[in-house]
DNA sequence: ATAAGTGCAAATCGTTTGCGTAGGC
DNA sequence: GCCTACGCAAACGATTTGCACTTAT
């Protein structure tokens, strides 16, 4: 049964996992199991609320147990991703609530812009 | 030249096109265009700074001409979308910079969360 | 025998790329 | 002749689906 195997990958892991390296960390232990089925347990699990997935930047999801919800930012230009305590939507998501109605989902998509590097790499042409 | 074509139609826009749209309102006027031309130009556009595109969901990017910039909402669940205007992430934008040296990007990406009519539906069941 | 779990290959969607060609200079 | 602007078809990456098979119960 691969959703045992997939279960134990998602409890071992520290931080997100695609399903692409769900795939390879659960084909370590069980050689011959499928994207798709992968992509099937991930979604029966996020039906069944044990996980969740967000989406850091233009590429492939990432997984991870529900529970510790927290902020994702993305560096537009170097890709990569941070993350950030979700108390820092509180004002934000209260603001958003009383003027539309509109409840934020803090993790499941991630802020867009540019990081700290990226920025002093700007200001800087040739370092 | 189908670069004018596009620039006619991005002008005359309201709203957010994404590329299948431009691409069909072009094509009413100039029969033979094809996508990836559009593609080609809208890139070209972007660099040039006349456009931005965003991403408001799981499907295709949306594009506009550059200047008011506001942010997005999209809700989960009806993959309806809605603009705010971008003062709403002034603080939010200040902390970001204060505490990570990173400066948000308020338009490309859309928050994401749960619109009024659809809390109020899952509130009350069969409604 | 029935339902659930799965592998494989093909399909999907948005977007990009390779290649060859037509026009402007 | 060379460069730009294309059209077309194929490639692409992430994900989903159809279908046949195997396994538990």
């Amino acid at each position: 049964m691969a959703k045992r195997t997939v279960a134990q990958v998602l409890a071992e892991a520290t931080g997100h996992l695609s399903a692409d390296a769900i795939t390879g960390a659960v084909q370590e232990r069980q050689p011959d199991v499928s994207p798709s089925t992968i992509y099937r347990i991930l979604e029966e699990f996020e039906e069944l609320g044990i996980i969740v997935h967000a989406h850091l930047g233009q590429g492939a999801a990432v997984f991870h147990l529900a529970g510790a919800v927290h902020g994702h930012l993305t560096c537009e230009i170097c890709k990569r991703t941070f993350e950030i305590p979700s108390t820092y939507f509180d004002d934000l998501s209260r603001d958003l609530l009383e003027s539309y109605g509109f409840e934020l989902d803090r993790h499941h998509v991630a802020l867009s812009g540019t990081c700290a590097r990226c920025r002093a790499l700007e200001s800087a042409p040739s370092g």
